[in-house]
DNA sequence: TTATTAATGTTATATTATTACATAATGTTA
DNA sequence: TAACATTATGTAATAATATAACATTAATAA
C-alpha cells in the first residue's frame, strides 16, 4: 500500500529544491527560490510541503519551522522522526539508529495511550563547533 | 545554581494563566487573555514566555506552537522533555519516564555529537478518543 | 555612587501559515 | 464513452506567529 509513486509538477520541483540543498530550508526561502520555475504563491509551496511530509520524502524540523530530504530510505512515511540539530552553526542531520527507533516505537507509558507517530529532537554542538 | 528565584509581574501574570489551564495555550490566546492585568503587546507576552521556558517552568509544543505548564518537578531548566499529543482531542500530557529519559539524556549515535537537549513529541489518540 | 545587567513599554514590521473560492486535471465507475 | 468524485492548481486576501528597534525604568553589583 504505497502512498503515492507519482509526484505532480510542484511536488517536484519543491523536493528537487530540498533534495540539493545541505541545511533545512524554509517556505518562503523555498518560495522565493522556484519562483522561476513558475511557483508564485506560498499556497503553492505550502500544498507541495504537506504533501511530500506526508509520504515521507521531506521532514519537518519543528522546533525550526523548516524542511529538509529525507535521508533515511527507511522513512516511507513521516511518522518516526528523529534529528540533530546543532545549535550553533544550525546542522540539522538525521538520526538513524535502529535501537533508538525500536526503543519509541515500542513505548508505552502509564497514560494507556497507545502512539502511532513521534518526532524527537536533539540539541547540542556539533562536531565542527565543538572545537 | 538556581537560576531565577523571584518572577517578575509579567513573567508572574503569564505564568499564572498558563498554570490555569488544562490545555496547552498559544501566545495570542495569552496575550488575549491578559490584556486586563496590563499587559498590552505581544512582545512582552512573547519575552515572559522565553523566560519561563528558560528556567523551565513552562515547556513549549513546538509542533503546536503552544505552552503549557511544567507537571514534572524535577524539570527545572527545559532540557529534557517529552510529551504525548492525542491528535484528536489535542490533549497534551508531559511524559514523565525515567527510564525514557536516561536513555535518550545518555544517547549518542555515531555523529560523535554531545546533545545536551531534547525534546520529544509523541502522537497518537488518548483513551477517550481511542474509544 | 556608578556602572552594568535585566526587564519594560511601545510601535512597527517580519515571518509563517491558512481561508476562500474558482478552475483544471485525474481517476473511477457505469 | 459519460458522469461523478477526488485531487491538484491558481490567485488574492488575510490570519497567526514572532521579532527588530529604540527609549525608558528597575534591579544588581562593584
Ligand atoms: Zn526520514
Ligand atoms: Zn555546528
Ligand atoms: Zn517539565
Ligand atoms: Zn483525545
Amino acid at each position: 500500500m504505497q502512498k503515492q509513486e507519482h509526484l505532480t509538477k510542484n511536488q517536484q520541483i519543491v523536493l528537487d529544491f530540498i533534495e540539493k540543498s545541505s541545511e533545512p530550508l524554509k517556505a518562503y526561502s523555498i518560495l522565493f527560490s522556484v519562483k522561476k520555475q513558475g511557483i508564485k504563491a506560498p499556497l503553492q509551496v505550502y500544498r507541495a510541503l504537506d504533501k511530500l511530509v506526508e509520504i515521507g520524502k521531506i521532514h519537518k524540523i519543528e522546533s525550526r519551522n523548516a524542511f529538509v530530504a529525507c535521508k533515511n530510505s527507511n522513512c516511507q512515511v513521516s511518522k518516526a522522526t528523529a534529528f540533530s540539530i546543532c545549535e550553533s552553526c544550525e546542522d540539522v542531520t538525521e538520526v538513524s539508529n535502529l535501537k533508538l527507533s525500536k526503543y519509541l516505537s515500542n513505548f508505552a507509558d502509564k497514560s494507556g495511550m497507545k502512539y502511532n507517530k513521534y518526532n524527537l529532537e536533539f540539541f547540542g554542538l556539533c562536531k565542527n563547533c565543538k572545537k
